[in-house]
DNA sequence: CGGTAATCGAGACGGTACGTCATGTCTTACA
DNA sequence: TGTAAGACATGACGTACCGTCTCGATTACCG
């Protein structure tokens, strides 16, 4: 194969006639509408191409499946996601300014259901689970490692704490409700796990025994 | 339609010939197994019908969709999942008790492939999505609303604690680590996450900022 | 098998529940209606039973296939055909009264279109086939034998008339109008073709050369 | 729909990957095999895709049912039926050049079992029943017509013969005894059938009464 | 007159084919 | 070489029908 494929990136400038980038915006604007209305298991490759004005090959030299298609779809349209967070000096605010703007993106559309279907295909296959978790989830642990570890180095919490565990605590509820949908997940929701986890996190003067 | 579908209750037969349980097993059996082997994109009804020897109308006269299916079998190969939490007196192992053993089923076999699949199928159907959480998700919020309420009634946690959101942050990091795979999910974390949770709610001196 | 099948006779009296001949008539009537307005291939035997107020088990102890059953219902519609040519002192006269009756039977209603799945049937089952003929075929052509035996003794054709072939050629197009429905198949053509073949058949000075 | 469909012609195409008339051919012949063997009711197209290695998805593409395929392939198979009758001076020798090639094509194999099927469906479909009629009435009753036509102008047979009727009555007995079976269809009925027709057609001093 | 043996309504069942649809590949002609 | 158009293999889908079967309820007759 002499085209880079997978997850697209822009080619460097070849023999022949080069891609068109355009068309590629084209086909992930057009995949990114058709999984917003019908979600991923509804949207056929024929209708991304229609919709694009664009025909099926040229999907196929681009991605090599729907769900990496609609992997980089999901991506580009979060890419508008806005700024890191802040350092804005307390564990609790830097929590809050990790949580908020990604509650607020996937509380309002319809990610749930496109996130849900890769997820699902990530557990099929094993090569779009890397990708998923290098595109979705490993970012955000990163800045949550850094979050953390930030509050370590200003000694707002000791530096024992297993921060992994810490990243799970924090994620952990909002995808929870994200995914089983039981009740709302709003600021509020937010707000109050991220305190819990906090005063669980934070030195005390009795711990739990073991 | 005379008989109840999609989720198969067993009612009183009175007219023609009654449905035969035994096939009803064959093909829960059949399907749970090619469910644990290949996931339920990859496995298809007609395979379903051959390995339970059985047709593939009998199967569609029963449950609606290949999905309604895979709930009720992967639901009946979880009936052994033994008794309920005992009441141990202390909220903290209650809690254990209430999350180790699903710990040990999940992590063990290929569930997390097939609760993935099901958990799509739950966000583009909502007719699913019910039944969904009717069979997986609220009987182990119920148990666990239970456990809080016996630890507000013995004192051990302050009335005024959020149950729900307390439910959310017990559970949502298991299934985080369930759903997305990026560490492991053992017992080991299953205590660190319990404690922690613990930590966060049980009374302290300090409580952290609005 | 311990009841008389196949095409269906009246049983002599057994041991047990007698067969219901009310059903039996009602069966055929569903079925003859069925096949008026939907044809053959369009007729279940679930709309049979279901119109006739008669469980499918019941209409298999009666006839063993779709088929044969469509015979059956067809034949007792026609057993109203009228009575047998009479003995009118011509061969022109007699021909046209076996022929006539027929034609006015056939062309009214939507007979072609269930005798010609007969005869596909006819030609996929031999034994089928052997039942066809016995119903539909062998009595008309022992009517028109008779018709032209009459005519040689009277010394109206010559004796060494081929029978069969006559047969063949009063009775082929007529047919073959019903079946291709080129053309339409009426009284005015049942006399030409009469006419003809009798011109044909009646003896002459001049014979064609072999 | 940009393709023509039903019965194929040839037509230019223009954009897109071209039909492959190799695959065509070969569901012809796939087809035409399977109807000898076994005949229209028993010959699924999952049958014909296998033995022609072609995808089921290919056949339904170019024909929009099992009939329609079986009706093309049919003819396609009698193409090499032989040459139109030549003009051989007298309306016997043309009238047996018509249809002694039919007779011994028809006799032979199986091909009443496919046309009485055809047939059938002719009746069930008023579409198909053009499209049959097109390929296997139409041009026969051509043929005759040139003959009676070229007879007239010869002067053997009178200008006021009603040629339709002669060519149902050429025609008729020889479909009656391939469809019926009640008696053999071979050279030596297809020469007596002609002359008693011709007997009957010719002019002669006595006329049958009116 | 009560037991026996068949028929009957209802409907589950195995088997088989149907015609449709989507994925991903391939084949043309054109740009 | 990239691209549009669209044919193609593969394989699953959900439906429909046939003819068989399994129940419980019904009806005759026969002892």
């Amino acid at each position: 194969m002499s085209a880079p494929k997978g997850i697209a990136s822009t080619p460097a400038p070849r023999r022949g006639r080069p891609r068109s980038e355009a068309r590629k915006q084209a086909i992930l604007q057009a995949a990114f509408e058709l999984l917003e209305e019908r979600g991923l298991a509804a949207t056929s490759m024929d209708a991304v191409a229609e919709r694009a004005g664009v025909s099926k090959a040229t999907i196929y030299r681009w991605w090599d499946s729907k769900e990496l298609l609609a992997l980089d779809a999901l991506y580009a349209a979060w890419d508008t996601a806005g700024p890191v967070a802040r350092q804005t000096g307390t564990l609790r605010a830097e929590m809050l300014a990790l949580v908020r703007p990604w509650v607020r993106l996937v509380a309002a559309g319809p990610s749930a259901r496109i996130l849900t279907a890769l997820l699902a295909e990530a557990q099929n296959d094993p090569a779009f689970g890397q990708a998923y978790r290098a595109h979705f989830v490993e970012p955000r642990r990163d800045q949550a490692r850094a979050v953390f570890w930030r509050a370590i180095a200003r000694g707002e919490i000791p530096a024992g704490i297993d921060v992994e565990v810490a990243i799970d605590l924090l994620w952990g509820p909002l995808y929870h409700r994200l995914f089983h949908g039981h009740a709302p997940l709003n600021d509020r929701f937010a707000r109050r796990s991220v305190d819990t986890v906090l005063a669980g996190i934070l030195p005390r003067e009795t711990t739990s025994p073991d």
